[in-house]
DNA sequence: CATAAACTGTTTATCTCATACACGTATAAG
DNA sequence: CTTATACGTGTATGAGATAAACAGTTTATG
């Protein structure tokens, strides 16, 4: 943890006083990490290549950055570089944290390989603390304690990454087959149906019944389909509800209760 | 989809007529793989350490397994291979969907690698659809729609996933530091606190001011610390709370909206 | 100003892995 | 009995991370 936080906020590397000029620097290798990444996902990028894409030797990498591990860290928050939703003014907490749910999964959306980077803890970079900041205030807008926040916090960039990473998951499927995401959907299905029986399987079997996994398209969606990260603002909704209502009976008791 | 739903159902491989009798089967290069990953961890899962550990070489695997990715994918249903909670017989599904937050949990437990497993999409092997049919026939006992349940199911086991997955590293990081996972809680707090100033963070400035990372210790857990999944029901409540009021908002509307 | 310390980038080498391929052998079907 | 088939092995390839030694470049310091 410590050595995260060194790393990424780059408390260690003192200038250098004597030598050459460094040709690179910790932020152009993890830029061209990145773009290497965007433009050819996450499985191209090895220290060999990234060194090759700036025209140096694999092995200069490593006078700015220790380790692969590190560089998919610096990847990591490197990704987080976008500002996230500003204070609201008019104070409406669930327009906020509805909006900030959107925002993280736009940022990932940026950088899709960005959800398959082995995370290690909650964030501790300076861009994941300014989105982590962000979140938590809107939350704590809504009357609710730190803690809590934090818990509420976590439910939700975890469903945020893990939705999107179905998504994406299905829309490589239809890339690869060259079908549409509605097509993926209802391969699932038929897929499910092959071994999905009435009795071992009653709740599973009533979903493929009432078609809750082929969804109508709602006019207007990218690619003519709503798309597991729309959906999830179902759950997220109901999230806030229950917020809400949690506030609300506190208050009235007069903030004794926790639970 | 396709491949891999026959992959976990073993609906490829039909019973070979000819040629020497198989020392192994899927199914003990799987258990070994995974017995393997719990002694050693998930680094130490390589072909040629799984087929030592069997007593082959590493190439016989590959009669039984197509490539290590498939291993790892037929290791993930593997673990999840625990008998869910069953029906409940008082119909209280919100004690039944905590039960089966706890579950999911617990089972990851069993094998911590398992929550760094690369995923790829919705449960479709037989265990893991076994899990989420007991999830699913909770929930919809709430009175939810059986596609509002899947939004819901997946917002719980992702959240579930990470917020072990965060635990894990806690008791990683306190084991190689020779400390409690109270301590790496102050650490993570005090490195933060080096970081984050009134200005650019103010709310998380108050969360270090209100000490919210270094709880206090329950009585009873594990290792003196409530650690993050117990934390967790906290958030799950919320969402239970949030679909209650949904419900009930619908059952008196006479269910024709739905948000 | 000279020189040595501190750096930079390169070369070379090592080790670990996943996996392709060809081989010898066992076994059951015809 | 013979032959197609499946099994386990040996050998080989190529990718990838990273250690170590080295040669060239600045700059602080005496």
């Amino acid at each position: 943890m410590e050595r995260e936080m060194e790393l990424l906020w780059g408390l260690d590397r003192s200038e250098p006083r004597r030598g050459p000029k460094p040709g690179l620097s910790r932020g152009s290798v993890v830029a061209a990490a990145v773009a290497l990444a965007d433009a050819e996902g996450l499985e191209a990028v090895s220290m060999q290549r990234v060194a090759k894409e700036l025209g140096y030797t694999t092995m200069s990498l490593y006078r700015y950055v220790d380790s692969k591990e590190d560089m998919l860290a610096l990847m990591g928050d490197a990704v987080m570089d976008v500002e996230p939703p500003a204070p609201r003014e008019d104070g409406d907490w669930r327009a906020g944290v509805e909006e900030w749910a959107h925002g993280v999964t736009n940022v990932y959306r940026l950088h899709p390989w960005s959800v398959y980077l082995p995370l290690s803890g909650p964030p501790s970079g300076p861009n994941g603390l300014r989105w982590m900041e962000s979140g938590l205030r809107e939350l704590v807008a809504s009357g609710l304690e730190t803690g809590p926040a934090v818990q509420i916090l976590t439910m939700l960039s975890a469903a945020a990454r893990e939705t999107l990473r179905i998504e994406l998951e299905m829309g490589r499927a239809a890339r690869e087959t060259g079908s549409t995401m509605a097509d993926i959907g209802r391969d699932y299905s038929t897929g499910l149906r092959r071994v999905v029986t009435e009795e071992r399987f009653p709740t599973i079997a009533r979903l493929l019944r009432e078609g809750a996994l082929e969804e109508e398209p709602p006019p207007g969606s990218a690619d003519g389909v709503a798309g597991p990260v729309d959906d999830m603002h179902f759950a997220v909704r109901r999230l806030l509800d229950g917020i809400e209502a949690y506030v609300e009976r506190r208050r009235a008791a007069g903030a004794p209760e926790r639970d």
